[in-house]
DNA sequence: CAGTGGTCTAGACCACTCC
DNA sequence: GAGTGGTCTAGACCACTGT
């Protein structure tokens, strides 16, 4: 009744190449992706697996724990093999958003939200989420505040399919990746980032409410899916006194 | 002959709690880790390791997974398992070095040592090497250039008895990462990245040939060692124009 | 206690690499 | 062909989790 019910061990005896536990990682993996089974759902044991499929146990463990590499089950001895959190899998990771970054530092985060609209996707956006150049994206504009005082000012992009009114509405208060991650249910795998700096400028001053000529922190993010998607685009402009950015880049 | 050869499988009768795969793991990662078994070595074949240890086949290679995973080693089929060499571990890796980014981009790369002198440590930089506070360290800056116009400044803080000569003498035409990897054969495991803005004041508006008030992105770089220890405190400063910064961050 | 994963053995056959 | 790693089987015993 779980990950593989109606079929069988499909390629029995025609099929060369494709090792058996190979397979058997396919089709979890893919019930796992297409939420066949759900975050926090246990997996049927190594030994109902063996029967499932009709293969020795080594092969069902080797195709766990190959899962389990990646991030996208967990193995509990004595418990089973439970499919991740998309957040857990990810707060292994050393990405942490804006919000989180503040709050960790002890300081209170919130933010305003000062602009939704749709337009055609400029350039270099296009480029990144891998859209037709013009392709409609949502375009959210946000001011983000540490403990009451302007921070960063943010403008993100994304394809409206992709959350609709879930990112809009509630990007002023939290980070993007954890509403990818924890309301629209995406497994993030990496995410690319670039660093800049540049003048506020005018209109960037206002937001902010400092001099024109200040530095400002530019950051880049786009996140990515397990399966390669681009889900984001967001540009960050910061001030350095409220917020310096943290990392940590393995190998 | 080569890794395990003066013991044997030392905890044969009285060990518990400590698996053999992991005790093989563990000998063979020492090996490697204190150059036993040097980058490119060929290690035994796994029906020698079986003899070596007097275990299974299997166990035998559970332990080789284990290190392939943590990029020690390599294997190829019909050959057998290498080595690494630290810098091809790390070139999997997404962060690449400053100088690397600019070739990548298709400019050409510079640079100018102007100062070698060892002091004691700031304490930010105590901390972040966990130095005792005043240890003394060696500090090189350096001026990198893209196509001849100075681009960025770097500043780097590590023990002295750490690579002397080497580093200091060639720090202005390589990127620290390189060196520690390939010259001094430091295997890199993570590097702790900060981003902020600044603006260049007169030092620094000197140093790179812009006006005191031109924003610099600043990023701070400390790379680890496998073993968690820190290697270097890097700061940089560098003209957005020139240069800007870019990772790539995995879950 | 029964169910679960963690470890381990002693085989086997295959594909690949190099001589 | 001999040597290597890649895959797989059919068992076994243990430690841990729940009841």
């Amino acid at each position: 009744m779980t990950s593989s019910s109606p079929p069988l061990t499909a390629t029995a005896d025609a099929t060369d190449a494709v090792p058996l536990f190979a397979q058997i990682k396919g089709r979890l993996r893919d019930d796992i992706l297409e939420k066949r089974l759900p975050a926090g759902q246990k997996l049927p044991s190594e030994a109902q697996l063996q029967l499932a499929f009709g293969v020795s146990r080594i092969t069902v463990r080797q195709a766990l724990n190959e899962l389990q590499a990646e991030g996208l089950i967990e193995t509990l001895n004595g418990k089973g093999s439970f499919v991740t959190r998309p957040a857990q899998a990810s707060r292994l990771g050393m990405l942490a958003g804006f919000n989180e970054m503040l709050r960790v530092h002890g300081r209170v985060a919130s933010g305003r939200t000062f602009s939704v609209r749709t337009g055609p996707a400029p350039p270099r956006v296009a480029r990144a989420l891998k859209l037709a150049p013009g392709t409609p994206v949502t375009i959210v504009r946000t001011v983000r505040m540490a403990d009451g005082v302007p921070a960063a000012f943010f403008q993100a992009y994304y394809e409206p399919t992709l959350g609709r009114e879930i990112l809009a509405s509630r990007l002023a208060d939290e980070d993007a990746m954890n509403l990818l991650e924890e309301e629209l249910g995406f497994r993030l795998d990496r995410t690319q980032i670039a660093a800049s700096a540049v003048k506020a400028g005018r209109m960037r001053g206002i937001l902010l409410n400092v001099p024109a000529d200040t530095p400002l922190l530019y950051m880049r993010f786009v996140p990515h899916d397990l399966t390669g998607l681009a889900l984001l685009y967001a540009d960050m402009y910061s001030l350095p006194e409220q917020f310096s950015y943290r990392a940590v880049v393995r190998r």
